[in-house]
DNA sequence: ACTTGTCAACGAAAATCTTCGTAGGAGGTG
DNA sequence: CACCTCCTACGAAGATTTTCGTTGACAAGT
């Protein structure tokens, strides 16, 4: 029963955490999560297991039912919740403006050389374009 | 009697709603919040002046109950409530890479020049400094 | 003095999010 | 078969957030 029709919602704070660990280890099974968020945090099992019901309802994950233990995988990529989540911080706390978004994230902390040169070929980029 | 002692909570989606009015706006009455608010959604004077009262408790804002009308001011600077949530996104949704975050920001909007500028001139200043 | 309007305080309903206990099914093992 | 283990489903308690109705105080007008 899929719901492509509407953009999928907001994830909250605990879908968030069953969210990057699917995309960091694919597609897995209650029990892969519940053990993986074990290692950071106490937490049940059927607590994971609940969680994961209602992502499916919500279209934040879908499950594949073969075999006995069901396995999950993500919706949206990561990029994907990324912007949501992003532009909507952009919005709530900068007026819309990602730029100043972005200089705040930049201000903050030390960046490694990589990283900065991806940015400035970025930014070079845009300057060209627009 | 400021209680600095421990850092703020983190605000929910109606509070921020409100401290970006008073930002905007400086220090104000629950009856220009609840105009401001009003301009974009339905909600009634007492929810926003309920949700001043939770603010207060948690030290979000602060009043003066000089005269008959109260009136409300942020607690924390706009620049800090800001670097407190980009962290957060930066740590829940990045893995804690603040750069990465600045790549997804700047990559979907457009972004004037000038802000371009500034953007190119921190990114020299960090690449200088390390 | 009575009425009207403005305000904060309080409590509580409603909605959402978080957590888990219990039940029941399916599959093996002795 | 009886028992154990692993799994999902369901319901519900608890916590937090959102929303608003009601009340009472206070002042201004008539």
């Amino acid at each position: 029963m899929k719901r492509n029709r509407h953009p999928l919602p907001r994830p909250t704070e605990g879908e968030l955490e069953l969210l990057s660990i699917l995309w960091e280890r694919g597609p897995s099974t209650v029990r892969d999560l519940h053990q993986e968020v074990s290692s950071k945090r106490a937490l049940g099992y059927t607590s994971v297991l609940k969680l994961l019901q209602i992502m499916t309802e919500k279209g934040l994950v879908e499950r594949e039912e073969a075999g006995k233990a069901h396995i999950y995988r993500t919706a949206a990529a990561q990029h994907e919740t990324q912007d949501q989540l992003v532009r909507d911080i952009s919005e709530r706390l900068f007026s819309g403006s990602a730029a100043q978004l972005a200089m705040h994230a930049l201000a903050m902390e030390p960046v490694n050389d990589r990283e900065l040169e991806e940015l400035r070929n970025l930014i070079e980029q845009k300057r060209h374009r627009q």
